[in-house]
DNA sequence: ATGAAAGCGCTAACAC
DNA sequence: GTGTTAGCGCTTTCAT
């Protein structure tokens, strides 16, 4: 079934039967209806792959990702997805597998296929990044570089309020567990220092860790080897690891020691205690993503904007509690 | 930078650049090298949708699940992008949110601008079903259609299994929490149901609900309104909601309670207690749906062929334990 | 082994 | 408002 079938059946020519799929009102009701009718009869609809050639662009979007079995970039994929399909677009999705390697040549060729690209906390480098916009419009997440737009989700204010949180509960020695080097964690690991050095708590850091569970689990020992009545973990999954790794040890949580992630991924309220945590807008900022897409592909000059910043918001559930007197003595 | 660039640099005709990327052995290793010379200074790269539509084929794959969110649909997803890529694909990914109405839509949409789909526990009608198998070929994921390829997670042995496994604990009440109604929920009930049937145990279905974590706190409570001393859920998620409302409710688990969960998602052993669970073959079928798919590309007639059955497995952790003694009396 | 030419299905000037 | 005519960038017969 082509368009020209279609025009031989209503009685027109294939530019008109174009028309009506492109500015319906460029053309005259009957005429409309007629055209209308017979690509119904034939099941017709455009071929989309002839539309983009001919147009010159696609329709798609694509959006990259560290690591999609990963409950937080499932998130993003999910907003990200549902911005695009809410604007007409439809989502080419790849997974980097967390190789900074391979994430460059998987993004150059889905570029070809899309009109624009979401990148979400990409590792790979700047020349890399740079060489990546000439090819197709890019939109960071969780990443920032110059003439680049980005949207940033900033969880620096919330990781600062989440130390003043175990600051008034009397913790008077904390322990940062670092994730895999990047935007995310260059942020958090800063405010955890600045805050914690203006507040006057002892603060060291361990890692980095990778940002799993097995991870959480194997630093749950390095904590316990401080004596640290606190930990900020990089993540939900880190944070979580920990947890299990204490519970097996016969520590209690947060009796003897309190627990913050971030993320707030839905792991963090169902596991026991509920997590306290950082609340990341990764949906909103899917969306953000999107909307920043799509005003460029129309043609605004995004690239002088600075980038978007999303706030993040500190969870208090039951996974942090005053620090044991033990600990403080 | 088109391929008529590169011809003009290189001092051949079109035809044979064409012939470089898509036969190099049908031109000779000297203009073969002029041509990669001329390509690389360029940095031409063949443009993908003008290959499609010269073609006839895309080199892209569709797949649409019913919901990324859930680590289920993310563990299917992240393993059908890896076997197309390694197969040389690019992956369209579409969410339907559940929304069996949307969900055909959708796939038609996608169904024109890739060589095949696969679709993970499709809620549409079968009608459609056969409709969509018209535009493209298609690859079921847990869901039977007579002619239609298919590769299902064959969980009825291992639900079994959880059953024995409770018996044998002492359990002498179970309760099934039903999921939504499609193929992966009729299996796992009817197994519960034969099973404890065969054994003589006293077997009641709570449900349906929806494969969520609030879901199963809402259940809990309609769990402990019977004297049930073991529950088994349709999905991790759900049994996990189970557990944390028990917990508030100052159950034990499995002292007093024992939890069954189903997909053996990563969740399941992050939880306390780690939860005993039928763990699915999803990795594995995703990449046997590829499988599949590719070979009806090649031309395989494949529509006869009975589904692939892959395994479930009945993983014990700590969330089931004996009866306890007071529940039995 | 290479080139010329036609065409994949559609859109977009440009005429009328 | 509608038709005619060129392409979009590539692949693929068919000649040579």
């Amino acid at each position: 079934m082509t368009i020209r079938d279609v025009a031989a059946r209503a009685g027109v020519s294939p530019a008109t039967v174009s028309r009506v799929f492109t500015q319906p009102h460029a053309v005259t009701l009957q005429t409309r209806q007629r055209v209308m009718a017979a690509a119904d009869e034939l099941r017709y609809t455009p071929h989309p792959v002839a539309r983009s050639l001919a147009r010159g662009r696609t329709g798609n979007l694509g959006l990259i990702v560290p690591d999609m079995a990963i409950a937080f970039s499932a998130v993003i994929t999910k907003a990200v997805q549902h911005q695009a399909r809410r604007d007409g677009y439809a989502l080419f999705v790849a997974d980097s597998d967390d190789q900074a390697q391979g994430e460059d040549r998987i993004a150059a060729a889905m570029a070809k296929q899309v009109d624009g690209l979401v990148l979400s906390a990409p590792s790979m480098s700047d020349r890399q990044l740079r060489e990546l916009a000439d090819i197709a419009p890019l939109v960071l997440i969780n990443r920032e570089l110059d003439g680049i737009p980005a949207v940033l989700m900033q969880a620096t204010d919330a990781a600062g309020h989440a130390v003043e949180h175990l600051d008034a509960l009397g913790h008077r020695e904390l322990v940062y567990l670092a994730g895999p080097s990047g935007y995310s964690n260059a942020m958090r690991q800063q405010a955890f220092r600045e805050t914690s050095g203006r507040l006057g708590i002892p603060a060291a850091e361990l890692g980095p860790f990778e940002p799993t569970f097995s991870a959480g689990v194997r630093a749950a020992d390095l904590v316990l080897a401080t004596s640290a009545t606190a930990v900020v973990a990089y993540n939900d999954e880190i944070a979580v690891g920990v947890a299990n790794r204490l519970a097996d040890r016969g520590v209690r949580v947060p009796e003897d020691l309190s627990i913050v992630g971030f993320d707030d991924t839905s792991l963090a309220a169902m596991v026991t205690p509920r997590l306290t945590t950082v609340r990341l807008p990764a949906t909103a900022a899917g969306a953000a993503a999107v909307h920043l897409l799509l005003d460029t592909l129309r043609g605004d000059d995004v690239s002088g904007r600075t980038p978007v910043e999303l706030p993040a918001e500190l969870i208090v559930r039951s996974s942090t509690g005053p620090a044991s007197r033990t600990g403080t003595t």
